[in-house]
DNA sequence: AAACATTCTTGACACCGTCTAAATTAGTAT
DNA sequence: ATACTAATTTAGACGGTGTCAAGAATGTTT
């Protein structure tokens, strides 16, 4: 696995400690933490680092392709390193987000949609999760 | 076309002098007002309505399942008056949300989701829209 | 009118995210 | 190494969104 040094030398950005630390954390955590869980986490590895730095890093980090900014909780953005096309579904109980495989779902445009220029598009689901 | 105090008192709602202001200026307001777009728009049909109350009686309309809340735009809900099952297309450069009739996206599952049990969904699509 | 229940307002509060100024750090040149 | 410059980080202030509690106002019942 591509430790955080690389990465962020890859994307042309200096590798600080701060720094490492919030990419280590983004990339251990789990699927959708919120600027506030990364803050958390990056806390335990870089006591020092600020509120600030995790938000510039994290954008940083969306600019370069490295991250996904989803606006799906209330009240929070979520980020996704997972930037492969993929849907989302939402358990309403718990308000974990799941990512659904692109291949799981085809989604058939009709006539009518001409005035809108599409660069992307995502499905959106509800409900629970079963619990097997 | 049905008057705020009607519809209030079809869902069981005391029909106030701030609650009227608030559910004329959902219907009357362009189709996904903000919480604040609200407030302002309340408060010159009723200059003392406060920001809790709106807030309240926004909420109440939820329950009554006469808005939608819609998490799309960042750091803000807004609030959909159209209940019928529609998706949603935001322009990426002014930010606006449109709606798109339900009948013109298809989506079709394919086998893989048996973990979950949908109760609703929605496509978002973004890009930008044609200038015609 | 008196008692009661609803509703509204005000102001305080918590949270998210941004911004700024100042301090620290890293990088470069001498 | 030293000095200089640029980049980065920090702490705290700030604005916006949304919630909450206490009291004031309103309306209803008796």
């Amino acid at each position: 696995m591509e430790d955080a040094i690389s990465i962020l030398r890859r994307c042309d950005i200096q590798p600080t400690p701060q720094r490492i630390a919030v990419v280590e954390c983004v990339l251990t955590s789990k699927s959708h933490p919120s600027a506030d869980d990364v803050f958390s986490g990056a806390r335990e590895k870089c006591p020092t680092v600020s509120r600030a730095t995790v938000y510039n890093t994290l954008n940083l980090l969306v600019e370069k392709g490295l991250l996904r900014m989803q606006t799906m909780k209330e009240g929070a953005v979520v980020f996704d390193p997972n930037i492969e096309k993929h849907h989302h579904f939402i358990d309403e109980e718990t308000g974990a987000i799941y990512d659904i495989p692109w291949d799981q779902l085809e989604v058939k445009g009709k006539r009518g949609l001409n005035d809108f220029e599409i660069s992307e598009y995502q499905v959106i689901l509800r409900g629970r999760r079963k619990k097997k």
